[in-house]
DNA sequence: TATAATGATTGATATATATCAACAGAGTAT
DNA sequence: ATACTCTGTTGATATATATCAATCATTATA
């Protein structure tokens, strides 16, 4: 740990802007010490948020032990600080440490398991279903509260639900009317879980 | 690896036949060492085939650091044959060897990138494209020949594909049609490499 | 203040895709 | 030989979803 104190430092990012792109060399991996960020693939013309990262959370991707490339972006949603950490350390302390080692396996294994919830999401369950999956993501995972405020905007969520930016508002406005949920200033409040629980396990 | 070799056993499965469950322990890893196998998320009504596994590979869940479960099913696509492993064993490799480990990661990563470009091609691109990855993925990854015999049945490249095998049978027909390929008792050619091709870039 | 620029919202329309139903062929059991 | 199951195939139809275009709200800028 102190061999990754001495080596790591500090930066900021402004909302918006980007921490590093898909296909650039990784020298570094990132935690994200406050604010917060979003991972994802930029595909064809459309982009798939992969996770949104806050803090205290680590960025890794699968390159570092491949090509050294990155295979995804990384831009801050709102305002970031972060901790850049030389690749080469990181390396040496898996070598050296083995529960280091387990460590990291297993927080790529707990990644790979949300992985594979969200390919289901996104594959096989329509519109309100993801936008389900998406808002109990948003309020369980991320802001740990449930009247939260969104800080991330409506082409972030869409991108988070695999559609396009008007059905995911659309999508959003029936959960209004039928009561499930309430936004206001972009403060949503889920009123019925359980039926929203329901839309998400229905597809 | 004589630890590895001392400690095993060999299974063997007729075609369709099931290896383990998602949802179930997993005390030892497989090694698929002849025939074909896949692993498939079940999901809402509808399967997702992850990867096809040919020998020698491994097939090792996300789940071995987690919590013990497998998170995805295996069966038999032809007839297989299999070393299973225990589990403890390799855990212990993983703490004892260093380049063990690293080479464990390192096949973890691939098999990240592999799912990453793998969602892409499910979330954003149409049924053309998708059919077209699917075909690369078979005659350049699995069958590793051009003119190869599909052993894996219409369903199984609907799950590929994610999408009803009705629709996966529609296109392979255009596919046809178009002089793209040829099928004939599951014998499939590709004649134009390059149109697939551009099939599965422009989505 | 006026004006541009950006994000959110809504409606109309086109289309990709699933679903349902029917049928054909191959293999298997009766 | 007949019935029967399973996989593959085709057609008709319904529907989920994207796209396009217009409008509205909000913030930034001149």
């Amino acid at each position: 740990m102190e061999l990754i104190n001495s080596s790591r430092f500090q930066v900021s990012y402004k909302a918006g802007e980007i921490i590093f792109k898909q296909g650039t060399p990784s020298p570094y991996f990132v935690c994200v010490t406050s604010g917060l960020a979003k991972i994802y693939i930029e595909g064809y013309g459309k982009n798939l948020i992969l996770a949104l990262i806050k803090p205290v959370d680590y960025i890794f991707g699968p390159g570092i032990y491949v090509d050294n490339r990155h295979y995804y972006s990384a831009a801050a949603v709102q305002d970031c600080t972060a901790c850049l950490v030389d690749v080469t350390v990181f390396k040496k302390l898996i070598r050296e440490n083995p529960d280091f080692a387990e460590e990291f396996i297993k927080r790529v294994s707990l990644q790979s398991i949300f992985n594979f919830d969200q390919v289901i999401s996104l594959t096989q369950k329509q519109m309100h279903g993801r936008i389900a999956d998406v808002i109990f993501y948003l309020s369980d995972k991320i802001y740990c509260q449930n009247p939260f405020e969104m800080t991330i905007s409506r082409q972030d969520l869409a991108d988070l639900s695999g559609m396009s930016k008007e059905s995911a508002i659309r999508i959003l406005k029936e959960f209004k009317e039928e009561g499930i949920l309430t936004v206001n200033n972009n403060t949503l409040e889920v009123l019925n879980t359980k039926q929203l629980r329901q839309i998400s396990e229905t597809g």
